[in-house]
RNA sequence: GCUAGCGUAGCUCAACGGCAGAGCACCGGUUUUGUAAACCGGUGGUUAGGGGUUCAAGUCCCCUCGCUAGCUCCA
C-alpha cells in the first residue's frame, strides 16, 4: 500500500504507507532531511517519526525558522528537566514551554537553586545529550495519564491533564529515564540538541497566580548552531552595556536615593539637559500641530477622581488622600479631568472643534514594588499628555494626525515601530452604546488605513473603556518597547457631560481621544540612553562640544571658543584642567561627547580649531567658524550622524 | 506584594569568623603637556539601618530599608 505524498516545493511522490515524515523529506530533499528538526504534515507541526497513514503533504521545518527554532527549545527544556529529575530525584514538574528567544520549566524543589547548580545542570545536561537517547512519542487516555502522574506524585501534571478536553488522547514525550506530558513535536534524539546556554533562576507562581505554589524557574535559550547562539549572547552583553541605569551613572544623567524613595527619580543636571531638549522639541512640534498648552495642578479633590470612575476602578494604583480644610484630595494619577474641566470653562461649538490640549504632566501611580526598574518603571513621571475634543466627523482625521505626529517624532528618534489594532475586551463598560464602540473602532481602523500602515489586530486588547492603537517600538537593538497609544474614550465624555453646540443649535457629546507620543519622559529617556547607548546625537547630547587647550598658553583662546559656542546657543565647555591631551581626550570619549575641539599654537595662529569627533575619531584643524556651521546644520537636522 | 540573590570609600571591586584594603575619582604638590590613563603625597568607612550569637562579626542568625532577576501588575 502507498500513499502519495506532496513537497512543500509541489513535487509528488509515492511512498510505502506508514514512512516516516523523516523518510519522505530524504527522498525528496537530502539537504532538506540534515537540516529538518521537525516537519509540517498537512499544514500541523509534527515530528520527523511521524508515520505517513494517508496521502499527505509534508514540509520539512529547518532548524533556524522560528518553527524550528521552538522545536529546538523545547526539547531543551525537556533535556534540562530530565537533568534536575537526576540531581532532584522526586522533583516535581510543572510547565516548560518554549519563549520567544529560549525557553524555561518551572520545578517544585526541596531547596533554592543557586546561579552554581545552573552549571551542573547544564553538565548532566550535556551528559544526556551525548548519550544520544532517543525521543519518542506515545499516547494515552485521559484516566491513564491521570493515574500515571498520581502513581509519580506529579501533582502539577495532574492538574494540567484534568484541565485537558475529555475523550482526547494525551501525547507524552519520553527520552531515556524521562516521560512528560508534551503535545510536542520535539527533535527526533537528544543529541540533536546543539547548543544551549542556561541563563537565570527566578521564582514563578504556579499558573501565574501568586496565591499559588511558588515554583523556581530555570530560563535558558537554545539555537540550531552554535554562531547563533553566540551572536544571541553577545547581543545579551550588548543589552547589559547599554542598560540606562549603568550608563545613567556613568554619564551622570539620573539617581535615586533610598531616602526620597522607591520609583522616583532625581534628574542630574545632564539628564535634565536630554530631557529638555526633547520637551523643546516637542513643544515645537505641538505648536506646528495647533496643538493648544495647558498645566494643571499636581492634586486635586477627590471628587473629581469619584466622578471620573478612577477612584472606583483604579484607587490600588492611587495615593492615599491628603485631608486639607477637611476635603479629601489626590496626588494626580492622570491628566484627563483637568483638561476637561479647561474645555467646559466656556460653551464650545462645533466651530471650535477639534481643541487639542496637551500638558507634559507629571503624574504620580502606586506601582508594587517588584515592578520598578530604573527609569522604566517609577512611581512619580511627567507624561506627554494630550486630550482631542472632536466631533465623530472628524474622529479619523484627528487620529490620521496622531499617527503622522508618532510617524514624523519616531523617525527623529530613528526608532521603526509596528502598530495593533486593540479591540473591544470581554470586560467592558456598558454605558457606551455597540455603536460608540464601533465607531471609535472604524475610526481608528480607518485612520490606519488612509495612512497605509501596517497593523494588527489585538482582538479584545482594548482597555475597558477605549478600543485604542497601540504603537510598539523597535530599538537599535532590534529590542520592543511600548511606544505611542491612541484611545477614544467612550466613558469620560458621559461622566463629565462634555458636549459641544453643534450647527443644529443642540448640544452633542463630544469625542475625547487620549494619545501619548513619548509616553513617560522617564521611560522615554530611559529608553533613549539604550537605544543610543548613551551616545546621543548633537541636537540631545548634555554637552555638544568640549575645548582641550593644549597648555596655559592656549586657555584665553580655548575660553573664546567656548563663549562663541554658548553665545551661538550650543552646550560647551573647556576642559582646562592640568593633564595632559591624551587624559582628556580619554575622559572625553568616555563620556561620549559628540565633539572635542583641541586647540593650541597651531589653532590659535589660524584662528582654528583640531575637530575630534565621536564618530570618526582625529578630523584635523579646520576654521573654527567652519565648524561652528558644520555643528550648527547637525544639530538643526536632529539627524544622528 | 511573593521567591531568590545582592548591598563594603563618590565609582568599580577585594578581605578563611581574627588590624577594612586596592584602582579610579577627590584634595595638595611636581610636570606645560598635541588626540583613549604623567609622577609624588594626602583625605575619605558606625561595611545600607537596627538587633542577636561569639573572646572576636563585613563575614553567622533575625528584623527593616533599598537594588536586581523573575512572577504579578500596567487607567
Amino acid at each position: 500500500m502507498n500513499v502519495t505524498v506532496e513537497y512543500s516545493d509541489g513535487r509528488k511522490l509515492e511512498l510505502p504507507k506508514g514512512s516516516t515524515a523523516m523518510e519522505a523529506i530524504s527522498k525528496f530533499n537530502s539537504a532538506d532531511a540534515r537540516n529538518a528538526v521537525a516537519a509540517l504534515v498537512d499544514g500541523r507541526r509534527a515530528d520527523l517519526s511521524a508515520r505517513l497513514e494517508a496521502d499527505a503533504k509534508v514540509e520539512p521545518i529547518r532548524a533556524d525558522s522560528e518553527d524550528g527554532l521552538d522545536v529546538i527549545r523545547h526539547t531543551a527544556s525537556h533535556v534540562m528537566a530530565q537533568a534536575v529529575g537526576h540531581m532532584f530525584p522526586g522533583v516535581k514538574y510543572a510547565i516548560g514551554p518554549s519563549i520567544e528567544n529560549g525557553f524555561y520549566y518551572d520545578f517544585d524543589l526541596p531547596r533554592s537553586l543557586t546561579e552554581e547548580d545552573l552549571k551542573t545542570i547544564e553538565e548532566e545536561m550535556q551528559r544526556i545529550i551525548e548519550q544520544d537517547l532517543p525521543v519518542s512519542r506515545s499516547a494515552r487516555s485521559k484516566q491513564q495519564a491521570i493515574a500515571d502522574a498520581e502513581a509519580g506524585g506529579q501533582t502539577y501534571k495532574r492538574e494540567l491533564i484534568s484541565d485537558l478536553p475529555d475523550g482526547e488522547e494525551i501525547s507524552f514525550y519520553t527520552q531515556g529515564d524521562f516521560t512528560d506530558l508534551c503535545r510536542g513535536p520535539h527533535l527526533p534524539s537528544t543529541g540533536a540538541l546543539k547548543c544551549f546556554k542556561l541563563l537565570s533562576v527566578a521564582g514563578a507562581y504556579w499558573r501565574g497566580d501568586s496565591r499559588r505554589q511558588q515554583l523556581q524557574r530555570i530560563y535558558g535559550t537554545a539555537f540550531a548552531d552554535a554562531k547563533a547562539l553566540r551572536t544571541h549572547l553577545k547581543n545579551l552583553e550588548e543589552a547589559e552595556k547599554r542598560d540606562h541605569r549603568k550608563l545613567g551613572k556613568e554619564l551622570d544623567l539620573f539617581s535615586t536615593d533610598q531616602e526620597i524613595g522607591q520609583g522616583l527619580i532625581l534628574w542630574h543636571p545632564k539628564g535634565a539637559m536630554i530631557r529638555r531638549a526633547i520637551e523643546s522639541f516637542l513643544y515645537e512640534e505641538l505648536f506646528k500641530r495647533e496643538y493648544d498648552v495647558v498645566c494643571t495642578p499636581h492634586i486635586a479633590s477627590e471628587k473629581v477622581y469619584l466622578r471620573s470612575g478612577h477612584i472606583p476602578k483604579y484607587e490600588d494604583m492611587m495615593y492615599a488622600p491628603l485631608v486639607i480644610d477637611e476635603e479629601r484630595y489626590r496626588v494626580k494619577p492622570m491628566n484627563c479631568p483637568g483638561h476637561i474641566k479647561i474645555y467646559q470653562t466656556r460653551k464650545r461649538s462645533y466651530r471650535d472643534l477639534p481643541i487639542r490640549l496637551a500638558e507634559l504632566g507629571t503624574v504620580y501611580r502606586y506601582e508594587i514594588s517588584g515592578a520598578l526598574l530604573g527609569m522604566l518603571r517609577v512611581r512619580g513621571f511627567t507624561q506627554d499628555d494630550s486630550h482631542i475634543f472632536c466631533t465623530p466627523e472628524q474622529l479619523t482625521d484627528e487620529i490620521e494626525g496622531i499617527l503622522d505626529f508618532v510617524n514624523y517624532m519616531m523617525g527623529v528618534f530613528g526608532y521603526t515601530y509596528k502598530a495593533y489594532l486593540a479591540t473591544r475586551p470581554a470586560q467592558y463598560l456598558a454605558d457606551a452604546t455597540d455603536e460608540e464602540w464601533t465607531r471609535a473602532t472604524e475610526g481608528l481602523r480607518q485612520a490606519l488605513v488612509r495612512r497605509g500602515l501596517d497593523y494588527a489586530v489585538d482582538e479584545g486588547g482594548g482597555v475597558f473603556y477605549a478600543p485604542k492603537i497601540d504603537i510598539k517600538l523597535f530599538d537599535a537593538l532590534g529590542r520592543e518597547w511600548q511606544g505611542p497609544t491612541i484611545q477614544v474614550d467612550l466613558n469620560l465624555p458621559k461622566r463629565f457631560n462634555v458636549t459641544y453646540t453643534a450647527s443644529d443649535g443642540q448640544e452633542h457629546e463630544a469625542i475625547i481621544i487620549h494619545r501619548t507620543i513619548l509616553g513617560s519622559m522617564e521611560r522615554f529617556v530611559g529608553g533613549l540612553i539604550e537605544h543610543y547607548a548613551g551616545k546621543f546625537p548633537v541636537w540631545l547630547a548634555p554637552v555638544q562640544v568640549r575645548i582641550l587647550p593644549i597648555t596655559d598658553a592656549h586657555h584665553e583662546y580655548a575660553r573664546s571658543l567656548k563663549r562663541k559656542l554658548v553665545a551661538a546657543g550650543f552646550r560647551a565647555e573647556c576642559d582646562d584642567r592640568n593633564e595632559k591631551t591624551g587624559f582628556k581626550v580619554r575622559e572625553a570619549a568616555v563620556q561620549k561627547i559628540p565633539y572635542v575641539l583641541i586647540v593650541g599654537d597651531r589653532e590659535v595662529a589660524e584662528g582654528k580649531a583640531a575637530v575630534r569627533s565621536r564618530r570618526r575619531g582625529d578630523e584635523g584643524a579646520v576654521l573654527f567658524d567652519d565648524f561652528l556651521a558644520r555643528l550648527k546644520s547637525e544639530s538643526e537636522s536632529r539627524l544622528d550622524v
